[in-house]
DNA sequence: GCAACGCTGCAGCAGTGCTTAACTGTGAGC
DNA sequence: GCTCACAGTTAAGCACTGCTGCAGCGTTGC
């Protein structure tokens, strides 16, 4: 019997024309699809793929399985709008492991937007991260965890036995400047040649902010006169608004109109060099729970994660 | 996103009333299938079952969703149908490793009847068995391995690290007698204390014949006379049809019409007690290989099995 | 040419799905 | 009422599957 996932995975790879679009639409990376799509051909024992080009493209067997392939990915979301019809009227429950600044700049919006409730889904967010989020996974306690990761150079101790990932958000680091500060953004030299003068607010040692800076320290070679110390972007950015000197924050953990109205006093460089982002995933065990919710939140969250242009980057 | 193979699977056991039935039909136990069924349910986050009863019976949910389940176990049989159609002209060949009672009554009785070629298929028989028949499956030598394993209480040392079976006949072991001895099979005791005192053809130690006549001395309380030692179940049948001696041979290395005439000669006697029997397993890889040939394989293989009344019993 | 991009192969690893064996509960017959 | 057979479930264990990350290769565009 041939597998229905990889059919349904060629399929997509029809529809997104490629591995990477295919990729990115069912939450995975190049290579997994890469690979299912070869064992697909081996099942098959037929060429599928028109791999000649830089990108692949279906051969006459290929288009044929694909249409198999994207009525059973079609019947699978029926079932789940049949589940969904059929339990019908009461909303789904869904408990969720988040941190502060997804909390705010994701969930927040959404559901002040009241875009879970259009969905019927009830989110019950604990605010939790690290390994006790992945504990509380494990346990059943939650049945979503949001994490983040750093990007580009900067490291931070990760978790070890991290479960596998289903949805990337990429968040990219700015810096933060008080906005009576003049500094000279259009130039990459000039930019960074003036703000290795300037006074820094840091985060505390061992968090994600604090190993930013410290790599952007190694980066641009320079040593940061550091007047503050703080363990939270928002405060920070507060002091960063007192004029008291530059720091770096992810998108994510700014003050925008989706929260409140922007601070005049800030202003966000978006042109630094060699910054590092962070990438938030959605870890969720989707053999286990009630999917059709967690579906329909993780769609939810993909679409905020686009409205403020933080699209994954895929192999980025 | 619910797992299509898991839909697939409640299909299977509304078509066929019940898990036992599904579990059959899909080549698995009920195990297997009760496991699925609860993953199942906990994803769709319903009742999908009624178990008040003895055999459980769909919910109204859960025919809905086996309705989905079906049309997608038909797409995949018709995007098997498809690749053949495409392959079109030429056979596949499939290699398959083998043993001798298997080869005689239920390869080459296919093979002869042209089943094979009607099903487009070209096989490869190797013999070749245990340790040696799984290397050459995990080298990709050959696509099927046919295994044996005894049940019901005799013991042989099995290979360990077996591959995932996938078909299964079960193949219960006789009595055979010279027809010219006068036993009486109505009452299994007189046949029993008729039999211990004959003389016996046995299996070389360590085969699975030599396992069963040992088996059957420790359950008979009788130590048997003897008279002559074969490694091959159609030598032992000879010495029988010769008149010298009862021995102990399953149904599939019985001489029968398939292959040539019935013996007058030999009498089968059905009714003996505790004997054991052998499961017959095919073993493949199915991620690894042309999937299509392999599945149109295993069903005219347990056709055959139907055939001659040595339908697997699941659990026995 | 060189860099960017799309894709693939390999190693490692957690999760999945299977088997066996033991157990629970239902129903039918004595 | 008791017992036995049968349908299904549960737990433990194990190989396989399918994922990630990284490194490498060929194509494409500047």
């Amino acid at each position: 019997m041939l597998s229905a996932t990889r059919l349904v995975t060629l399929a997509a790879v029809e529809d997104h024309e490629g591995v990477v679009g295919a990729a990115a639409a069912l939450h995975l990376t190049p290579s997994a699809v890469s690979q299912q799509l070869r064992l697909l051909e081996r099942e098959a024992g037929v060429a599928l793929l028109d791999r000649s080009r830089r990108q692949v493209r279906l051969t006459e067997a290929g288009r044929r399985l694909a249409g198999r392939g994207r009525t059973i990915g079609r019947e699978i979301v029926l079932a789940g709008d049949d589940l969904a019809d059929w339990t019908g009227t009461g909303p789904r429950t869904v408990h969720v492991a988040a941190f502060q600044t997804v909390i705010c700049q994701v969930f927040a919006p959404l559901m002040a937007a009241g875009a879970m409730a259009e969905a019927d889904l009830e989110v019950r967010i604990v605010e939790l991260e690290g390994p006790p989020a992945l504990d509380a996974l494990h346990a059943g306690e939650v049945d979503m965890v949001m994490t983040e990761e750093l990007l580009g150079g900067a490291s931070l101790a990760t978790s070890p036995g991290a479960p596998t990932t289903r949805l990337l958000i990429d968040d990219r680091y700015r810096v933060i400047v008080p906005a009576a500060w003049e500094v000279d953004d259009a130039d990459p030299d000039r930019l960074r040649g003036d703000l290795v003068q300037r006074p820094w607010i840091t985060q505390a040692p061992g968090t994600a902010g604090g190993a930013m800076l410290e790599d952007l320290q190694r980066r641009w070679s320079f040593s940061a006169r550091l007047v503050h110390t703080c363990t939270e972007y928002v405060s920070a950015v507060a002091l960063v608004e007192a004029g008291l000197g530059a720091t770096l924050a992810p998108h994510l953990a700014l003050p925008t109109e989706a929260v409140g109205p922007g601070r005049a006093a800030l202003r966000v460089i978006d042109g630094a060099p060699d910054l590092g982002m962070r990438r938030v995933r959605a870890l969720c065990r989707p053999s286990r729970r009630p999917v059709v919710a967690l579906d329909r939140l993780l769609t939810l969250l993909a679409g905020r994660a686009a409205a403020i242009g933080l699209h994954p980057q895929l192999q980025g």
